[in-house]
DNA sequence: GTCTATAGCTCGATAGAC
DNA sequence: GTCTATCGAGCTATAGAC
């Protein structure tokens, strides 16, 4: 589970397990009430030794919560990359949607404290997170308007509407579901088969 | 804004502003992060005298959490009732959508505290909103398995999956929708919509 | 029903030894 | 790079006056 593993020489053993304490402790608790002992003992430290790797309790979140935006972004991108340039529709989302789900709990900790804590950290930390954010829902906006411009997606569909309907549904899933109980890959073809079809028979559709 | 106003001889007015007030803040910050003071300060009251209404801080966000919930599960199964017994699946799922938003957004800060909030509450006040959470749950699925049983719903399609992705995409309109700046029922439609006949165009659904 | 005052605790952060 | 020790602040909850 050593997430945290960077190749800047920067990334001593120690700071990347304060990293992950931090991000299950987060996750599970939120932001505020986690205290610096609890990471640094969970890391195997004292809390005095936390400060020599990092200046702030707020400087371990702004890093927690870019890891779990940027772990997901990487493996979306890489996997459409993978795509022939002239993938259909159904295929660009169905592969964005499954590497969304594989990403989001195979970095588990980080990304589910960044779905769970963002909106209660201090300021500072949030704004240190947009700049990821946003390029995150730019790679969707991509990905649908490439699925839209090869005529696979309705003309009327809202595409923000539709990436914040997606990535909102695709994220609640840290709430409830167990990688351990189900396989991530049948979740995501059954996410798709509904988010592209949708659940009514094929005669009761559009009004 | 009085939200917290119940018929209840127990609900003095003091009562309720705490409850508002501990509604309103716990969205905003998380729940370690609010002081019983921050939550005395808002309703007009000195931090002691919280302790007249509720025994513990638990106790004032158990009863945030069922009220957040209670609220929206009134909203739809009361409309859901006003339909006519032979509704079609689309009616049903959209009545239920339409108004699940509108509770969300009517009784916001209940609401949005409940969302956010309920992951890393103490272990007590989250149980003591696990009847609710179910009851709620509950009503879902028989609207859902009422639209199945009149055909409008395709037969392959996972009914709790699909509860769980529908509750969990409108809950999550709370971090991004402006009820002051779009109309709730047309976010309905919109979502409405998507959920029921997908985004693809007709010729390239299912595959 | 609301107030003031405070006990007992834990917090983030710092200082300085090793 | 990690430790121990501690400062000052803020926390929940209680006690007792009014």
């Amino acid at each position: 589970m050593g997430v945290a593993v960077t190749k800047k020489p920067k990334g001593t053993a120690s700071r990347a397990r304060i990293l992950d304490a931090a991000a299950a402790l987060f996750r599970d608790k939120g932001y505020a009430a986690v205290s610096l002992r609890a990471i640094a003992a969970a890391a195997g430290l004292q809390s005095g030794s936390v400060y020599y790797h990092f200046g702030s309790k707020e400087e371990i979140v702004t890093e927690v919560l870019n890891l779990g935006i940027e772990r997901v972004h990487d493996q979306v991108s890489t996997t459409i990359a993978t795509l022939p340039v002239d993938a259909d529709a159904a295929t660009l989302i169905k592969t964005g949607i499954r590497n969304h789900l594989k990403a989001l709990f195979a970095f588990g900790a980080y990304t589910s404290a960044n779905v769970r804590i963002y909106g209660q950290v201090p300021t500072s930390a949030r704004q240190g997170n947009l700049a990821v954010r946003r390029e995150y829902e730019g790679l969707w906006d991509d990905i649908l308007s490439r699925a839209q411009a090869r005529g696979g997606v309705q003309g009327g569909i809202d595409l923000a509407a539709f990436r914040l309907l997606l990535i909102g549904s695709l994220n609640a899933t840290l709430e409830w579901f167990d990688p351990q109980r189900g396989r991530v890959e049948d979740l995501a073809e059954c996410y798709a088969d509904i988010l592209l079809s949708g659940v009514l028979t094929h005669g009761g559709g559009r009004q």
